[in-house]
DNA sequence: CTGTTAGCGCATTCAA
DNA sequence: TTGAATGCGCTAACAG
C-alpha cells in the first residue's frame, strides 16, 4: 500500500470521500496510486511524467479539490513568491494607479502582492516586520511615514526599493522627475504675465513636494525674481477651502497659485469660483497629478502628469530582479513627467 | 553546546557575525545560549520565560536582525494569517475605499491582505487557485469576472465571501442596497416633472446594476408608467462621450438620464454642456457612487452614496470569523445607501 | 519514468 | 522555567 508514514489513511484503501478541506499531497498521491514526488512533479510541471500517470494525478487533484499549502512550498523552496507594498493610504488616483502597475507586473512575474497601508496603524515598525516575514521583498512609498530606521533594518534582510522618496544610503529608489517640470510649469505661469505667484503645499511634507517647490523657486530665480514664501498646508481636500477663504479675506495676496497637487488646486479653484472669483481671470491655479476631475472642471486644470503606473511596474520589476539575485541599481531611477496645459493657467483652452 | 542538529554552526562557538540574511530561530537560540523552544516562547509571548532569559533572547534577535520565516510558522500553526481580496481593478474611488476598509479591519485582526486584480489576467482560474494557496480565506467582488465555478471550487476549501455580487448557493455575501434607492432616485427625477427618463448602463453587466435598473423600472410602474429600454453600455468613461453624441444627434430622446454610475454620468454631462446643452434645464442627469468629482462639477451631480468602506470592513470581519471557526451567515447582509441631492436633477442647489 | 528520503524553520507537546 | 523531540506539507536530490 502506497506511502504510509504518519500521513496516509494507514491500512484500508482510501475511502471515496467528498472534497475534504484537508487534502494534502499525500492524500492525492494515495488516491492516484503514485508517490508524492510524482504528484509534485505534475503540479510543478517539472520532470517528466507519463501522460497516463499525469492524468491519474490530475483526476485525483480534481476529485479531492486539492489546494496545495503555499506555506509548505515556500518553506521548501525558501521563498514566498510574494512582494510587499507599503503605501500610506489609497485616496485619490495616485496610489491606486501605482498599485495597479505594481500588481500587474508582479503577477506577470508570478509574484503575489501583499499590501500594507500605514495610515492609522499604531505600531508601524511592528506591522512592517510582520509584513517582512511573509514576503521576499518590499517596496515602500516614500511618504509612507515609515521610520527610516525601519527601512534600514529591512534592508539587508530583504531587498527594498523606495518609491518617490528621499534616497537613502544603499537603498534602491525610483521616482518621477519633479524639479524640472515644476520649473517649467512655474515659468509657464510667469510667462502669462503673472507676478504674484504663491506655492501652496508643504515643501517639507514629502520629498516630491520639496522638489516641486525647489522648481518653483528656480523658475523665479531664473528671472531674477524672489519667490513668496509657500503657504504650508497638508494636501488634503479640506485644507483647500481654508486656503480659499484666506485668499478671499485678502490674507493671501496672489494672482496665481501653484499647488502641490490637484486635489488642493481643485478645492481652492472651485471654492473661489463659487465665491464669484474668475479663474483664471482674477487668479490662475495650477496643480499636479492630472487626476480625472482636472479634465472635467471648467476651466480645465493645468497640471503635470506623472508616469505613476510605470513607477509601480518598475518597482515590481526591480524587486523581482533583486530576489532573483540581481544587483541593486544604486543610482535613483527618475522617470520623466509631462506638463499638461489646459485653461486654469490663463491659456485660451477651455 | 546548545542544539546541534543539522542547523547550528556545529563545533565552534557562534562567531560574532554581522546581521546575516539567513538568521533562523536556531542561530538566535545558539547566540542567546538557549533552546529554540525558548526563543519561540519569548517571540510568541507564550509560556513563561524568566526576565533574564527573555532579555538574552531579545538581544540575540536584535544583533542578528532576525526576521522569522513566515512560511515556517504558517506550516507549523497551519494557517497563513492572511486574507485574499479579489477586485477587478482599482480605477475610481469605489474599489480603493473598499480596499481601505478591508485592509484596516484585517490589520486590526492581525491578518495581512493579499490583493489580486482580475482585469488583464489571462488565466483567472489559475490565478485564483494560486492565491488560495497563500491565504486562509478570500473575499471576491461580484463584478470581478470570476467564473462562478471558481467561486464554488474555492468555497468548501476556504471561506469565501462575495462582495456586491449575485448571491450564490451557500456562499456568504454582503452588499449595498440598490433597488430601493434607485427607485427613490428615479421617483425624485419623475417628481421634477420629467417624463422621458432613460437608464444608461448595462443591467446585465453587474449584479449591482441589475438591481439599480430594477428600481428604475419599479419607480415607473408605481406611477403607471412604462420605462424606456435602457441604453446598454459598459461604464467606462469613454462610453459616456459616445452616449452624449447619440443624444446630441437625436438618436436618444430623453429629458433625464439615470446613469449606472458617476463616471458615466459625469462624462455625459460634461460633454453635453460643452456642446451647449443646459443641464438640468434641457436634460437632467443623475449618477451613482458620489465620487469626488461629483461635488466639484457644476451643477453638482445628484447621486447615491454607498457605504463602501463599511463593505470592506464587514467582508474582512466575516472572513476572520469564519477562519476562527464561526458559522457562515447565509442571509445576504445588505447595507443602506443614501440619495444625495445636488443640482443636476433639477433641484435648486448649485 | 517513478519512488524514497531528507530537510526547509517553526510551534508544540512532553519531560525534566 | 527550560530543553529535546516531533511533525506541519512540500520540494528536490538521489536511486532505481
Amino acid at each position: 500500500m502506497a506511502t504510509a508514514r504518519k500521513h496516509g489513511g494507514g491500512s484500508s484503501p482510501a475511502p471515496v470521500q467528498a472534497a475534504s478541506v484537508g487534502a494534502t499531497i499525500y492524500s492525492v498521491a494515495e488516491r492516484a496510486g503514485v508517490s508524492i514526488a510524482t504528484v509534485s512533479r505534475v503540479l510543478q510541471g517539472a520532470g517528466t511524467v507519463s501522460a497516463k500517470t499525469t492524468q491519474k494525478v490530475l483526476d485525483a487533484v480534481e476529485e479531492l479539490n486539492y489546494v496545495p499549502l503555499g506555506a509548505a512550498r515556500s518553506l521548501a523552496v525558501r521563498h514566498h513568491e510574494a512582494h510587499g507594498l507599503v503605501l500610506p493610504e489609497l485616496t485619490g488616483p495616485y496610489y491606486s494607479e501605482l498599485l495597479m502597475g505594481f500588481e500587474s507586473r508582479a503577477a506577470e512575474l508570478g509574484q503575489s502582492v501583499t499590501l500594507m497601508l500605514t495610515d492609522g496603524k499604531a505600531d508601524l515598525a511592528r506591522a512592517v516586520r510582520q509584513l517582512a516575514t511573509h514576503v521576499d521583498a518590499i517596496a515602500v512609498l516614500g511618504s509612507a511615514a515609515m521610520p527610516p530606521a525601519v527601512a534600514r533594518a529591512l534592508h539587508g534582510q530583504k531587498p527594498v526599493v523606495i518609491i518617490a522618496g528621499a534616497p537613502q544610503e544603499g537603498i534602491e529608489s525610483v521616482r518621477a522627475e519633479n524639479a524640472h517640470s515644476a520649473e517649467q510649469l512655474t515659468e509657464h505661469v510667469l510667462a502669462h504675465g503673472r507676478t504674484r505667484l504663491v506655492f501652496v503645499g508643504d515643501p517639507e511634507g514629502a520629498p516630491d513636494i520639496t522638489e516641486r517647490h525647489a522648481g518653483f523657486v528656480a523658475a523665479h530665480r531664473a528671472r531674477g525674481l524672489e519667490p513668496a514664501p509657500p503657504v504650508r498646508v497638508p494636501f488634503r481636500e479640506g485644507e483647500g477651502e481654508a486656503v480659499a477663504e484666506r485668499i478671499l479675506a485678502g490674507e493671501i495676496d496672489a494672482d496665481a497659485l501653484v499647488c502641490a497637487n490637484d486635489e488642493l488646486a481643485l478645492a481652492i479653484m472651485t471654492h473661489l469660483q463659487d465665491a464669484g472669483r474668475d479663474v483664471p481671470g482674477d487668479i490662475a491655479v495650477v496643480g499636479w497629478d492630472d487626476v480625472m476631475t482636472s479634465r472635467y472642471v471648467r476651466p480645465g486644470l493645468t497640471t503635470v502628469r506623472q508616469p505613476v503606473h510605470e513607477l509601480g511596474v518598475i518597482a515590481a520589476e526591480r524587486l523581482h530582479q533583486r530576489v532573483s539575485g540581481g544587483q541593486p541599481v544604486l543610482e535613483p531611477q527618475i522617470l520623466p513627467t509631462q506638463v499638461v496645459i489646459r485653461g486654469s493657467c490663463g491659456c485660451g483652452h477651455r
